[in-house]
DNA sequence: CTGAAAGCGCTAACAT
DNA sequence: ATGTTAGCGCTTTCAG
């Protein structure tokens, strides 16, 4: 019979076999319960010999604790989302959650993704860097649902975050590169509709424009290898190119790199300057070694699991937005402090 | 009150405001249900105001379908891991199942994550380079539960793989080393549990006695970039160094790359050749540009797809080990062919 | 300490 | 086409 799995053991089954009632078999899975130490050992040796596993699902029906938390990432080429995907998930497996995972296409509408969500009555919800329409950021809220954004924030103060300094690190990468004496810079930002990428342009733009600096050329790599390549290659081939590049993220600045060094034949550091953001583990490698902004990952992800906790002990509990602190990270890719 | 959450609305609730009866409501988000347009109208229209969403927990339960499948990854730091959990998550949500994500550490035990797994009811299990005992497998296949292990295989015939040519792979690629005219060649392994990395040791190693070469240095880079730095490190130092470098994977390779390259100042290709397996996305990289073994990571995922398909319609289904076949494909990492 | 009974939110016969 | 009823597998009063 196709498609038939076949049915599970019951706790009836092991009641049944052992000789007890059927909340005795539920007693002796449960800690703390009421329950003679020799009925819990009958019952645990003949649920083993079963098969017996008291399900979730029926348990969370129940109690009405699902015990999962959705958590949505926009993919995972880039290492950056990976690395905090495997950090999350650890830390909540620890704390007893398991992990339903979303990996969706950067342009994917949400809204089909989080009415699945919430069907699954997960626990809370973790978006890594995507966003929330205002809709459901309210009807998660009226249902005492945690949401948090990573990586990433709205401008409502409705829904908690946890991002890292992306003003501060955009700033502190102007002033980076203006001490080193460059001249004619250039950003490559993310999409438009990111938090991240606007709020590091805003803050590298500011402090050039403080320190009465040539305005930034711009072009935009869309967060993709591909396109990133792409915009290296069309801000090169600017009849003033520019000396020194930010790109919104280590993906791109890597691809920056791999277009002025590997294909145009600069040297970076010499010919070019280089600048990511992220910190992202391949950064720090020898045949790499991108200068960059450290974006905090463990602290961003202890954060993110800190403001969990309270909202998930207190549902009432405001939306909190924090923001850690990041630093630059000179390797490389950028050329020395001028003499 | 700490930890309560609002008592989700309840298709009784929505039965209640709409005033039809409970199963009406269900009838009205079931497709192809016996129900009137009109009260489906009126159904989901007040449905739609209280914020009603059918339970997926409540509706496993009765239909014995979680539609969630789990996938257990060894960590996401490695790329090409990433790489295929994006993939399979993908096709899975497309296909309407929702994943339930274990990433777990290399040497973990993966006991107590079967445990929590099954007591999800999940419909199919996924592990990604990782293993089952016996007991486990044994166990799935009594439940009906279609188990696949996706670039990892067992030698019991009895649970289902999807696995690249490890043993051609490593074979080819000993010949290749072998034409290009290397006379000392290394192997860097990974974990000596891994079936993988063992295969691609054994086809290596097989070829190279073949054709009458020196049996090659071997050193142990556990999958990880520390340990393949430090197994490339101590290679190097040997009396009589290897001149060709074959790792167990991608990772490795750069990790080895990084040292040759980027500490002693080698130049790839030229003092050393280098040859990875995997094929993960900065392998293209020019900065990397890394001669190496493609995986056919979309087509592995498709025929975990296939596999899957079947097992899901027909518990019963034989288990099949599909093992499917990579390129090799050269780079700048290894020294042209001789003339 | 143990069993009986109620019910979590829903689907699927079964009636009407 | 719609309502009524009986569970899905479990936790949790409530008696005993």
């Amino acid at each position: 019979m196709a498609g038939s799995h076949k049915r599970a053991v019951t706790s009836y089954d092991v009641a049944k076999a052992a000789g007890v009632s059927q909340s005795a078999v539920s007693r002796a899975f449960t800690e703390g319960a009421k329950i003679s130490p020799t009925t819990k050992e009958k019952v645990r040796k003949v649920a083993a010999e079963l098969g017996y596993r008291p399900s979730f699902i029926a348990q969370s029906l129940i109690t009405r604790r699902s015990t999962l938390i959705g958590i949505v990432v926009p993919g995972l080429v880039n290492p950056f989302y990976a690395a905090i995907l495997d950090e999350l998930s650890h830390k909540l497996n620890v704390m007893g959650y398991r992990v339903l995972l979303f990996s969706m296409y950067r342009d994917d509408d949400t809204t089909p993704i989080m009415e699945e969500i919430l069907r699954h009555r997960v626990e809370a919800l973790v978006l890594v860097s995507s966003s929330l329409s205002s809709h459901f950021a309210q009807e998660c809220q009226q249902m005492d649902l945690p949401v948090l954004l990573l990586n990433r924030k709205v401008d409502s103060q409705s829904v908690s975050s946890v991002t890292s300094d992306n003003l501060g690190g955009g700033a502190a990468i102007a002033d980076f590169l203006l001490d080193i004496g460059h001249q004619q810079l250039a950003f490559i930002a993310g999409r438009d509709t990111s938090s991240t990428s606007f709020d590091r342009e805003m803050g590298f733009r500011q402090r050039l424009e403080e320190r009465g600096a040539r305005p930034p050329l711009r072009d935009s790599g869309m967060w993709s290898i591909e396109e990133a390549m792409n915009a290296t290659r069309r801000l090169m081939a600017l009849p003033t190119p520019p000396d020194a590049l930010f790109c919104a993220n280590d993906m791109m600045a890597i691809a920056a790199l791999n277009v002025a060094v590997g294909e145009m034949g600069m040297q970076a550091g010499r010919d070019i300057s280089v600048v990511g953001f992220d910190d992202i583990a391949m950064s720090n490698w020898p045949l790499i070694n991108l200068t960059t902004w450290v974006q905090p990952l463990a602290a961003m992800v202890e954060s993110a699991i800190a403001v969990l906790k309270t909202q998930l002990e207190n549902p009432q509990a405001a939306p909190v937005q924090h923001v850690l602190k990041g630093e630059l990270v000179v390797r490389g890719s950028t050329r020395p402090q001028r003499c």
